[in-house]
DNA sequence: GTGAAAGCGCTAACAC
DNA sequence: GTGTTAGCGCTTTCAC
């Protein structure tokens, strides 16, 4: 039990904490991994020192040794996207209570690299892998990508938000269909018969799904379906919004109320109908998806569609950790979306 | 050289390949790191091998061996604020270019979870560590988290976007005097002479050193300085812009322009003056900083302070990577801002 | 140019 | 309970 002097350069290791404590490694280890009995008395000294050291065990050393790296890769599209940065940041917390930490890698809307990144996680053996957005995003799933994901799948396991057919990935998704329904039932309940559905590309699974499922509550409701009304070819930015609206005005079909694909494209859509002299909501409502803050910083206020990132992102790890435990998983989880009306969505004109 | 049957759980390791190259492990190594020079034809092998097996080498194994992660631990306050994952963005792919990876961690506003991502850090054995936002943005630095900083820097440097008083991490951060500066002189080219600030906390160093600025420029274009134009209670959100700027309407003191301390509390100051019936830029010119996409989105589009994120991303990483591989660095790097005029500033109203 | 061998810091049987 | 031993998969001298 010596008190040995560091070199500063030297970084203290157990071997360090067990000779000057008196014991062997495997106690040190013992203690740290609290995975067996230690006698109190050892422990307190072992705990002393590393206190006094301040020594903090080499991850990468126990990483290899277990085979375990604590550690869950996420795939994201864009975090400067505040959909995926709530996401993220849920995951973050999620993970961290669960004794797991994060990678975050980001795609920024490069196919190619998605690819790229799955080897990369592979290379950092992380225990899994959470893709959101990008090619599990799909409607028709990349031939390659699933090539790729099934070889990974052998060593890492993989949860997406979307999904990837051909695969046996766990997802966890919104109900596309659920969140349509909402929306249409706040519009119908105000008296809105005049309805578009503007933004987003219908080679993506949400929005194709939210435009069937558009479709079918029309029906259900008794209103003529008017194509004019539909607009998806110009994406998911802000300019999508305006430039579809601004069509729609061109063309004189004037909706009572708009579905926006995100609050991005909303705020073009609102941009353009403020621009031709109409009032939010009193002349046209407008609702959109995903309840990022700038609905809250919106004027008016945004009625948006709401996933709860929170439980989202507790889901996401949560099932990633059953996962990887080996656990029993639906292959199919579902995140109820909520309606958050603010200010953008009121009575239809009559 | 035999073809050998991989068992599914069974990783791959270079001696696997090795052993079916007909080559030593050392030899694999080599050509895995390029360190050293391997006869071509072995080489050749080597790599086609890696190619069949989609071989990863374990960068956990790598790490250890060689005392070196290749990555970079971030420790930001909230990647949900945009000009933290622009920053983030900006970091990722700068480090890519360089080979490293990124860890991200946010704080999310706690200061004790600092303390905590620097040991988590530290146990992942990062390469170095960048911290943007949180405790290097006080103005008076905290006495005990720059003590654990200097113990921490025996073992890991670190890099900050603000300042560390009493440790010796080398600083990448925006010239605040500058970008107000930059705003003053704008503002005061429109002619105007009753100019607010608005937003932030004293005791956030850029929120000082711009109040300075602000106060040295008055003189400077002898315009009178009123107190009542300056608020900086109620710190970075929304609200804090609304609110201060309302409380200038109550007590009849009206600017001609705003400077806000972000894209998010000029959007507050905006609503205030929305709701005043007056119009901006013809009756308030509004400025902010950060220019992140909000100045871009809201009506009319804000004329903001610019970082050039690439860069400033790209100056963090390189200065990181610098000091990492023992290479001489400045101390202190001043991030060039920019003034990025849009429709929210004007000529002042007569 | 290449292989053998040691070691990075930890965990996990395995004995005692 | 606790120490001994053998890896985890890689890099890196050090000989040859």
């Amino acid at each position: 039990m010596v008190d040995l002097k560091q070199s500063d350069s030297k970084p203290i290791t157990i071997y360090d904490i067990a000779r000057e404590a008196g014991v062997s490694a495997s106690t040190v280890s013992r203690v740290l991994t609290c995975n067996a009995n230690v006698r109190s008395e050892k422990k307190e000294r072992v705990l002393r020192l590393i206190e006094k050291y301040d020594f903090k065990p080499n991850a990468l050393a126990r990483s290899l040794a277990d085979a375990k790296s604590k550690t869950i890769g996420i795939i994201a599209a864009d975090v400067r996207n505040p959909y995926y940065a709530e996401l993220f940041a849920a995951c973050e917390i999620a993970a961290s209570e669960r004794g797991y930490t994060v990678l975050l890698c980001n795609s920024f809307g490069e196919t190619r690299q998605e690819e790229i990144l799955l080897g990369k996680l592979e290379e950092q053996r992380v225990d899994a892998i959470i893709q959101m957005g990008g090619r599990v995003d799909d409607l028709v799933t990349s031939v390659e990508y699933v090539e790729k994901v099934n070889q990974l799948l052998n060593k890492i396991p993989m949860v997406v938000t979307g999904k990837l057919d051909g695969t046996s990935c766990c997802r966890v998704t919104i109900d596309a269909m659920k969140t349509m329904d909402l929306l249409m039932e706040h519009l119908v309940s105000l008296n809105h018969t005049k309805i578009a559905l503007i933004g987003g590309r219908l080679d993506v699974t949400s929005t194709f799904e939210k435009q069937q499922r558009y479709k079918q509550l029309l029906a259900k409701y008794k209103i003529d379906l008017r194509p004019e009304f539909i607009a998806n070819e110009d994406g998911y930015g802000y300019k999508a919004g305006y430039d579809s609206m601004n069509k729609m005005f061109e063309k004189g079909n004037i909706p009572t109320a708009v579905i926006a694909i995100n609050d991005f494209s909303a705020v073009g859509i609102i941009k353009s109908i403020g621009e031709h002299n109409l009032k939010i909501p009193q002349d046209i409502s407008v609702v959109s998806y995903d309840n990022t803050y700038i609905a809250e910083l919106m004027m008016p206020r945004l009625t948006s569609i709401d996933y709860n990132y929170e439980i989202f992102g507790k889901m996401l790890i949560d099932t990633t950790i059953a996962v990887i435990e080996g656990n029993e998983v639906a292959r199919l989880q579902m995140v109820s979306p909520t309606l958050v009306v603010r200010d953008s969505s009121g009575v239809a004109k009559t």
